[in-house]
DNA sequence: TTTATTGCTGACCGTAAAGACAACTTTATA
DNA sequence: TATAAAGTTGTCTTTACGGTCAGCAATAAA
């Protein structure tokens, strides 16, 4: 165990401390307003410290952003490796990828909201990883998907449309909240309101393979 | 038939094509920037006009922002009434508003942008839009699909998410394109690409409702 | 043809925002 | 304890942007 010479000083904790506030704070603003929105202004104020320290612990916006990003990225590629995902039926992996994603838009919608804009606005950042780093992955992932279908243990569906369905229902929980709160009635959605979207979500995506549970 | 007195000069007819060459350059700079992120001299240059004279047609951001918030909601509204749609059975008018959901993906992607920048934005704008129009038409749409399950006609699925779930499903192409076109390795979408997901996700949904196809 | 309306432009203003910089304070290390 | 390093703040500069305004140009109406 190579254990890293990092002297755990008061600073040091304190840094830490103070980067993650930074860093949720940012979250909360690049979500609501967007890279070009956001103002570090802004992103200061509700992390209760000035401009100038904040620049001090991240030096531009373009670098507190990829930071943001790349905490989301970080998140999603721990807890969504498709192929190392528990279960012994297809069924099983998809309806664990399904409520974990679902799980993800709960516990962290902002990030996902950054996210959001991002691909909407053309991904000028985060291109280059989605080549190198999605597509292999999701290529992966649907020749899997495709292998399933070979040994007819899930229905004849298409695989990448599949993913990209998943993708958006899932995400949506995250994105368009406030949509689905006026549309609900609601004024934030609660636990109950997640456990009924995972359960028709999975639900749908069940049946998109097919009825194949009891072969 | 009362035929307003607007005279067609050549100057009236340059406004409306100017006018709406100016929404379209718009649609596009909020889609890729949102609303904080667009400065109306991107607008003005792609409209080919200077700063101020896009300032004479439109006095202010906010007023052109809305403007092209309204062109999009418009559209939504006559191609997405849920009960006027044709169709004898659940599945042909649900087939339908899919389709025609879908169609609007890839007709109106930047509209469809904007819009989605605006929610996943907390809805500044158009929260009052959500509440006072959407809702009421979510509710009705929400009762007929409860209607057909009483009736046996589909199966007993979540109405609200099921709406959830086709709205994510079909504005995904639309907002996501990017990711997509890098996930499938393509420079952009083609017509082929949304014919096979109109035909995917189309028949996600048909197997959400149930195989009742044939009764 | 004259007059009124509409369209358009250049110069300008105020504000907000990113970030540079120097000075100062607090904490850690030798 | 003395010195170095890290943390913090106030001041300032530059730039981008939304928007105003006065005046000129083109077109329509009388």
């Amino acid at each position: 165990m190579t254990e890293k010479k990092v002297r755990r000083t008061r600073q040091s904790v304190n840094r830490e401390v103070l980067e993650s506030r930074i860093l949720r704070s940012a979250e909360i603003v690049f979500a609501s307003k967007g890279f070009s929105g956001a103002s570090m202004e802004r992103i200061a104020e509700i992390s209760k410290i000035s401009k100038q320290n904040l620049i001090y612990y991240f030096p531009n916006k373009d670098l507190l952003y990829k930071r943001v990003l790349k905490e989301i990225l970080d998140i999603w590629i721990e807890k969504l490796s498709f192929i190392e995902l528990n279960g012994n039926t297809p069924q099983d992996i998809i309806g664990n990828y399904v409520r974990e994603k679902m799980r993800i838009s709960r516990l962290h919608p902002n990030g996902s909201k950054v996210f959001a804009h991002e691909i909407i606005s053309g991904a000028p950042v985060l291109k280059s990883y989605l080549v190198s780093h999605l597509k292999p992955q999701f290529d992966r992932d649907v020749d899997v998907v495709k292998s399933w279908i070979n040994k007819g243990l899930i229905d004849d569906i298409d695989p990448e449309h599949l993913f990209f369905t998943i993708w958006a229902a899932t995400q949506t929980y995250a994105d368009f909240s406030v949509q689905m709160e006026v549309l609900l009635g609601k004024k934030s959605l609660e636990e109950d309101d997640y456990e009924r979207a995972e359960l028709a979500v999975t639900d749908f995506v069940m049946r998109a393979l097919g009825a194949k549970k009891n072969i």
